[in-house]
DNA sequence: CAGTGCGCTAAACAAATGTTTAGTCTCTTG
DNA sequence: CAAGAGACTAAACATTTGTTTAGCGCACTG
């Protein structure tokens, strides 16, 4: 299992160490870890930049190619699911580090997640087990924006003490489920006054920048 | 309106400055502002974490003498009145910072919000505008990371360009009321047959570590 | 075999960091 | 007025940072 190029070790070791201690993480302590000298992983890598973007582009990849892909849509959703990818929690840590950080790969990460929610709430809206929407596209990205960061700001408020990712998903999915699915099937509100009274505003207003609310049947 | 201590300039000049750079910004950076030698800031608060702990300090007394206090509900509630704030826009970025960092105020803030929130969910149950919970603790935590964890993942991944807080906070809400709104009212699914199913298999179940789960009536 | 390239390290380097030191200026206080 | 205290600065200090340099050792190649 450890017979990667040297390459790649210091590549996964930077994940691993950018996922525990924030991108402000040394480039010695991960060629430390990675059991190289310093020089070595700027001499592959040719800065601390470069091997970031390396290591970008190998997340990216791997999410995108692997089946991890299921996880992407049933984070936006529900977080059961996600507790299954305990093997790759150093990817996730970095994943979550780089939505924290919010660089490229972030709006990248969270622009595709924003529209696998959005086809899967479609297909959803089409069989009847889910609501329609008048801006599905809106509706999606707040989906999604607040289920990750919920998740977020849980794991950075009760961060994994034991080191182990899993454990600490499945702590979250535990305090989140019942909300969620209250929140989901019930709502919150008793009327509809505040819903409609803003509908007919916004369809009323001559519509400021955008057009993407429309009062729809 | 700038005659104020030159440590409390020095205060509020850390304030901002931790606000828009995060935590990483240096003694240099806040003197300059200040328009004080870095030597002196050291001098008044002791350390680098002296002056953050003040800062600290600074901002929750802020918070919870002034009638901020109201931007707490709301927040875990509707983002409308935030826009409100904006003269206080450097020291919400600070808490945004430090919500983000995950820090003592980090818990203590969002505690104090989830007690305000299950306080004010509380009362309009009471008052019937809001359906009741199984866990209204759960659901109130809920809520805020929710709310908050969406709000400042759009602050990160769309920064406040012209520098101005405000701005960027009303154009989270645009796009935020309406899917807030319909979730709230109609909630997403059609069926009760995922809460119902949950409900039924925690009340059947030997319950794990916590009795927060009861399926009532 | 000579040589060339490459993985790799140890050491040094320059810049930036938090902090300390020594000293200056000013104001109060005896 | 003398003395001391405290605000304040300029400069130095130690440490850590990312990066560079010089060189070693091994493989492959002519």
């Amino acid at each position: 299992m450890e017979d990667l190029t040297t390459r790649a070790r210091i590549r996964d070791a930077a994940i691993a160490q950018f996922g525990v201690e924030g991108f402000s993480a040394s480039v010695r302590s991960i060629a430390t870890q990675a059991g190289v000298s310093p020089g070595l992983v700027i001499h592959h890598f040719g800065s601390k930049d470069g091997l970031r973007a390396a290591c970008d582009e190998h997340v990216l990849r791997v999410i995108r190619d692997d089946t991890t892909e299921a996880i992407c849509s049933s984070t936006a959703d529900l977080f059961d699911r996600l507790a299954v990818a305990e093997e790759h929690a150093p990817l996730l840590a970095y994943v979550a580090q780089t939505l924290l950080a919010g660089g490229t790969l972030a709006v990248t990460f969270l622009e595709h997640m924003v529209t696998t929610a959005e086809a899967y709430l479609e297909a959803a809206v089409a069989a009847g087990t889910i609501r329609p929407s008048n801006d599905p596209r809106a509706r999606a990205r707040y989906l999604v924006m607040a289920s990750v960061g919920a998740l977020l700001l849980h794991l950075r408020l009760n961060p994994p003490v034991d080191g182990s990712f899993g454990t600490a998903l499945r702590s979250v999915a535990d305090v989140t489920v019942l909300p969620v699915l209250e929140l989901y099937t019930e709502g919150l509100l008793t009327s509809r006054n505040m819903l409609d009274s803003y509908l007919m505003y916004v369809s009323d207003s001559p519509a400021g920048t955008d057009d993407h609310h429309r009062a729809g049947a």
